[in-house]
DNA sequence: CTTTGGTTCCATTTTTTGATTGAACTGCTA
DNA sequence: TAGCAGTTCAATCAAAAAATGGAACCAAAG
């Protein structure tokens, strides 16, 4: 408890956090470049000097946005992580997709932010990304695709970012996609955790199945037998 | 050969097309108010007014930016569908993410300003979008997903969409997954290609293989019944 | 009651940005 | 050669946007 971001977050009703929420949704929705802090200050029905005495100049609060934004997705990675645990690929890989999708579409800013800074630069040169934690290794030795969340496979990474940036494409672009499809909101939420599953689940379940097949027959067999054999392997 | 658009593009060297040309890749890399028409005329090396005189006002020449590389987008793509067609699914996914792939990598503006377009708010309301076709529906009928390409199921739009955004996400944001794996250009093209095809086609192929055993044998056969139930099913 | 620190707004400055104007240059044609 | 259409640029304007300074407000401490 030391940053000024967490300080903000403490006390959801001080005005830190409450200019902090407002850039959130206004950033992600227009981008920097795109939001003013006129606007910021407007959706929070204050003057912009208020902002830039509690957050300073632009660049401060959208890294502060940056930050907060990271923080709650690495937050809920972890919850879900603890709740599949243990569980095969499979289940897990259904379960995860459930549940960050259904995560992610309450708080669309996390998506919207983090696609941007992947696909879009600021002319500043505000390189704030190398504070910004990544998740993708912790994900891929979540998922058995790495022995060490620290040093995971270039592969592993690529995996592990085709099925987050699958999410967050669909939850990004939900204003573009649901008014294409014409689908309410909730036919176009369960149509992508379908579609998300159809896509990403067989490949991962696919090769798991593969390397377990070559050190013993195809046909299905006893538990013993499966054990065995994947301890053989690697 | 009548839009402005169609005109500048007949002549490269012209200083409308090449206007154009800057300002794909500056649209593309900071997005639209990101973007000021005095780095794309200094891009090309003339005055903004030259630039104005030519382009009319900013958001006309977005919108020209737009149709341009949205109009390249098809035409590659009818390349290609020209090129596998007939060929079996999985065939057919293979050397599409494989043209695809190297044509985007060679033209990143296109994947760049596709994506922005879909995640990203513009403050005015320039709703250029309903004059930009759409070819997820051609696509989703290429690859056999839809009877009618004018009238796909949203389900079969959502799995090519998936598809054209797992390319582009790649594409899009290789400065900052290239510079996260600390690979070179080369190495970080094959691996997308192959992450690609890893997360994609086994859903697909599956999918095709399960409707199929409906109607014939499980185990392998020569590639004369395969081609015999291959046009029993649809 | 007075002081003090923290907070907010109004008014203003400075910088950036989009867009226009008019002069100058070009090559072509009558 | 004079005239003309098409182009280009320097200079400039007007609006938008970032940021600041100082007055006013307020609540708690002395």
């Amino acid at each position: 408890m030391r940053s000024p971001l967490e300080k903000a977050r403490k006390n959801p009703e001080s005005m830190k956090a409450r200019i902090l929420t407002a850039a959130r949704h206004i950033f992600g929705e227009y981008g920097f470049h795109g939001t003013t802090t006129r606007m910021i200050a407007k959706e929070v029905g204050i003057d912009i000097s208020t902002l830039h005495y509690h957050w300073g100049d632009k660049n401060d609060l959208y890294e502060a946005v940056v930050m907060d934004v990271n923080n709650d997705l690495g937050k809920e990675l972890l919850k879900v992580e603890k709740i599949v645990h243990g569980s095969s690929l499979e289940e897990r890989m259904n379960i995860s997709l459930d549940m960050m999708t259904d995560y992610l579409f309450d708080h669309p800013e996390i998506s919207n932010l983090v696609l941007l800074r992947y696909f879009s630069k600021t002319r500043n040169e505000v390189d704030i990304d190398f504070k910004v934690p990544e998740f993708s290794g912790d994900i891929a030795y979540a998922m058995g695709l790495a022995k060490d969340a620290k040093n995971p496979s270039p592969r592993a990474m690529m995996e592990v970012m085709s099925i987050m940036n699958g999410m967050h494409n669909f939850i990004s672009g939900e204003n573009y996609f649901r008014l294409m499809l014409k689908l309410d909101r909730k036919c176009y939420i369960d149509l992508v955790k379908e579609t998300l599953k159809f896509i990403l689940i067989p490949a991962f379940v696919l090769r798991e199945g593969k390397t377990k097949k070559e050190v013993s027959r195809p046909p299905s067999k006893t538990a013993k037998e499966k054990k065995k054999s994947q301890s053989k392997q690697s």
